[in-house]
DNA sequence: ATTGACCTTCCACCAAGGGGGAAGGTCAAG
DNA sequence: CTTGACCTTCCCCCTTGGTGGAAGGTCAAT
C-alpha cells in the first residue's frame, strides 16, 4: 500500500509517517518500482502502535526505544514496563509541580480579591503579583 | 546602571534581559554616549516583578500585558486578577489533564504487571500499550 | 600599547512534533 | 493529451524562553 492508504487507514498524515521513518520508528521503506513507498500490512500496526503510545504521553523517543527491542526479537514487555513505570512517576511530578503552582496562585488570587485597589504601588507593578 | 549590573542584580543574564527588551517587556533602554544600555534603578523593579510572574507559571506574553496596562498608567490590579483566575482555570484543566493520563497509564501498567510475557503477539508490538 | 572585562548587533540553535509549500515525477481516466 | 490526484525530496516555519558564539567597539588598568 502507498503511504496516502497507509495514513487514512491509521488517521495520521503522510508528513507525520515520512517524519517517524526519517526519526527512526519506521524501518526505511520498501519501493515500487516507481520510487513510491510501498507498505506491507504490517506497518499499520506499528502505526497505531506508535498513536496508542503517544495517547499513553510516550515521546516519540522512548516509543522508538520500545521499537528497538521489539526489532532485535526480544519481546519488549520488560522494557515496556520500566517505561511506563518511569512514564507514572514522571505524570506524578509533573502532577505535583502543577499542584503546588496552582497553590501560590490561588493564594496570589486570594490576595488580589481582599487587597484594596488603590494600595497599588507602582513602583513594583504590582503587589499581587 | 549598565545591562551587567541589572542582570547581577536581579539574578539573570544580559541575554535575557536583551531579550525582553526585544520582545517589549522593557521600553527601549536609554543609551550611554557610548552605545552602552543604561538603566534607571526602576527597571531592577520591573525585572523583579517578571520573575515574580515567571514563578507565577505566566508566560511572557501574559507579563507583557500586565505591564502595558501599567504603562498606560492604569493600576493593573483588575488586570491581574484577570490573568490570575484565567492561570487558575488553566492549571485546573492541566492537572485534570495530566490526572486522567496517569490513570490510563496506570492501568496500562496494572495490566503488564498482571499480564502474561508469553501472550506477546509481535504483530501488535505491545499489547500493554 | 595592550590586555581583559565590558558592551554592541546579528545569526544560529535547542527541546517536540510535526505542518506548509515548492519543484518535479508518475499514473489512470476523460 | 491533458488534467488531477497521487507521489518524491527539500528546506523553511511554528511554539516558548531563552543560550551560544562571531565580529567588532569601549574603557580602565597595567
Amino acid at each position: 500500500m502507498r503511504i496516502g492508504e497507509a495514513a487514512a487507514a491509521v488517521g495520521m498524515t503522510t508528513k507525520a509517517i515520512r517524519f517517524y521513518e526519517d526519526r527512526g520508528l519506521l524501518p526505511p521503506a520498501e519501493r515500487s518500482a516507481n520510487g513510491y513507498r510501498d507498505y506491507a500490512h504490517d506497518t499499520v500496526s506499528r502505526l497505531e502502535f506508535i498513536r496508542r503510545s503517544q495517547l499513553a504521553g510516550l515521546s516519540l523517543a522512548q516509543i522508538q526505544g520500545i521499537l528497538r527491542v521489539r526489532d532485535n526479537g526480544i519481546t519488549p514487555c520488560t522494557h515496556v514496563q520500566d517505561v511506563l513505570g518511569k512514564q507514572l512517576m514522571d505524570l506524578d511530578r509533573q502532577i505535583a509541580e502543577l499542584t503546588a503552582l496552582r497553590a501560590t496562585v490561588a493564594e496570589h488570587y486570594a490576595t488580589a480579591e481582599a487587597a484594596d485597589p488603590e494600595c497599588c504601588d507602582a513602583e513594583q507593578i504590582c503587589s499581587y503579583v
